[in-house]
RNA sequence: GCGGGUGUAGUUCAAUGGUAGAACACUAGCCUUCCAAGCUAGACACGUGGGUUCGAUUCCCAUCACCCGCUCCA
């Protein structure tokens, strides 16, 4: 048993309708992906699992569904317009890509580039010659400014003062609903506000399959707390973050943790989960104290109060906030890799099987007739039984191998098998996928039988 | 962004300056009482654009996309 290689993987996801090239037939897009009929399964039961493990189980934990647009002043607010924007120029003699704030504050500390302008950077780099780390000489191009939030226009005149941004992250959404969350729910701190939804990052270097794209999905977690009390939330969430991941089938052997020591602009602490991916481990959770910084920016911008009002003490202060938010598409991706093996049957002979553990499986039950012309009226009604309480699919093709095989290679916990006994006495056979053992038991145990395998 | 590699069917591969063939997979039928069996039939591909040429999937150029390594980002 082993487990696959990208480039394996990224066949496997096409074949099998997992995950498809974005406009495939246009020649694509680069970096973008879309998800097939069973990707989207696997996914929406991943988001449900996360559901489950954050909102549901957890005391004042709720969940909201924010706009991905909001009002430009937001991304001024949470200082991403300034921070995410990088002052990029290339090397004309090697070619090689520099942030030009980056190449001062290497040289010298004498100045801050982060305080200077576009103009002031360029001057500074021509008039002290700082050579390209990359080949030593001193060339370069005209500064340009990157910004990595996607922007576009509102309206239908295209000016300044119409362009909107797509979110780069969710929990600003998150932030301005604060106080509309906790009026409505009834709820006092400590609580949470969790969303799933789409992100969009102007990276300029995407890669590793669906690991690192331009639009992506997040499932994020906020924690609104006491300050005094964010550290040890922090550590909690850390924590929380591993036992979510393993009860979503990723093995211990395979996670980490890793400190940052370079900090975004909001925070105080920082801690990544990873993944050990093919390509080396990669980032699947950030879990980060993000202190008051991002709601006093708020109340400071938009003018509105955003503070608490804590009753047995008479205090007002702004909350604390812990962030863990959880790639999804990541998420996904170490899923498929966890689980998806290839297993040896005998030399030159093998098979990929995904070991799926049956809360995530995009079909729960496979239901076969043994034999087309006896078995498929007696089948096509237990499948339409089945089909009002599991995602159920139906498969008289081929022989009877061929047909486990196929529900094994895409994850299926579970096969029923209809023949005569089944005409006779309500008997079925129900093979399961890991063990490959089969046991005799009436129809009518069926769902809660499989119901069983399927609680969380 | 740099360097290297690869683009032919769903997958893995082949051949060819005269418009492509296989295996597996898929579909239909036959057969079949439990792990990719057998028989018959069928559908499906030269990434895109340009150039050279009487003629290009093949040669050349560009482009797009993916993979590997680096860089970058967090």
């Amino acid at each position: 048993m082993r487990r696959l290689s990208m480039e394996k993987l990224v066949a496997f996801c096409n074949q099998y309708g997992f995950i498809f090239q974005g406009s495939e037939i246009y020649g694509g897009l680069a970096n973008t992906w879309d998800y097939g009929p069973l990707g989207t399964r696997l996914k929406n039961n991943i988001k449900d699992a996360w559901r489950y493990f954050f909102i549901q189980k957890r005391n004042h934990s709720y969940e909201i569904d924010s706009d991905i647009l909001m009002n430009p002043t937001v991304w001024e607010a949470s200082g991403h317009l300034a921070s995410f924007t990088d002052p990029l120029l290339d090397c004309k003699e090697c070619k090689t890509r520099h942030r030009a704030d980056n190449l001062i504050n290497d040289v010298t500390s004498d100045v801050n580039a982060d305080a200077m302008t576009q103009e002031e950077m360029l001057h500074y780099i021509t008039e002290h010659k700082i050579p390209c780390p990359k080949c030593g000489k001193s060339n370069y191009t005209d500064i340009r400014q990157f910004n990595l939030m996607f922007a576009t226009q509102r309206g239908v005149t295209q000016g300044n003062t119409n362009i909107i941004y797509l979110r780069p992250e969710n929990a600003q959404g998150e932030y301005v609903n604060y106080l509309n969350v906790m009026r409505t729910m009834r709820t006092k701190l400590p609580f949470s506000i969790g969303q799933i939804g789409k992100a969009f990052r102007n990276e300029i270097t995407p890669g590793n399959f669906t690991f690192r794209t331009i639009e992506f999905e997040q499932m994020e977690y906020q924690t609104f707390c006491k300050k005094g009390t964010d550290e040890e939330q922090y550590e909690y969430f850390k924590q929380y973050g591993t036992e979510f991941f393993e009860f979503i089938g990723l093995s211990k052997e395979h996670l980490r943790y890793h400190d940052h020591e370079k900090l975004a602009h909001y925070a105080k602490a920082a801690c990544d989960i990873e993944y050990l991916f093919p390509f080396g481990w990669g980032e699947i959770n950030g879990t980060h104290n993000r202190t008051d910084y991002d709601l006093s920016r708020h109340q400071q911008y938009s003018g509105k109060s955003l503070e608490y009002y804590e009753e047995q003490t008479g205090e007002r202060y702004i909350p604390y906030i812990v962030e863990s938010t959880y790639g999804l598409d990541r998420t996904f991706l170490a899923v498929m890799f966890e689980t998806l093996v290839e297993e040896e049957l005998e030399p030159g002979e093998s098979r990929q099987v995904m070991k799926l553990p049956a809360m995530l499986a995009p079909i729960k039950v496979n239901v076969l007739p043994l034999i087309k012309k006896r078995h498929s009226e007696k089948a096509m009604e237990l499948y339409q039984m089945l089909q009002k309480y599991f995602m159920v699919s139906y498969d008289d093709a081929g022989n009877i191998g061929k047909r486990y095989r196929r529900g094994d290679a895409i994850g299926t916990p579970y096969a029923i098998t209809i023949d005569d006994n089944t005409l006779d006495n309500d008997i079925v056979t129900l093979r399961d996928r890991d063990s490959m053992l089969q046991i005799n038991i009436p129809t009518g145990e069926l769902i809660s039988h499989i119901m069983k395998a399927l609680v969380y």
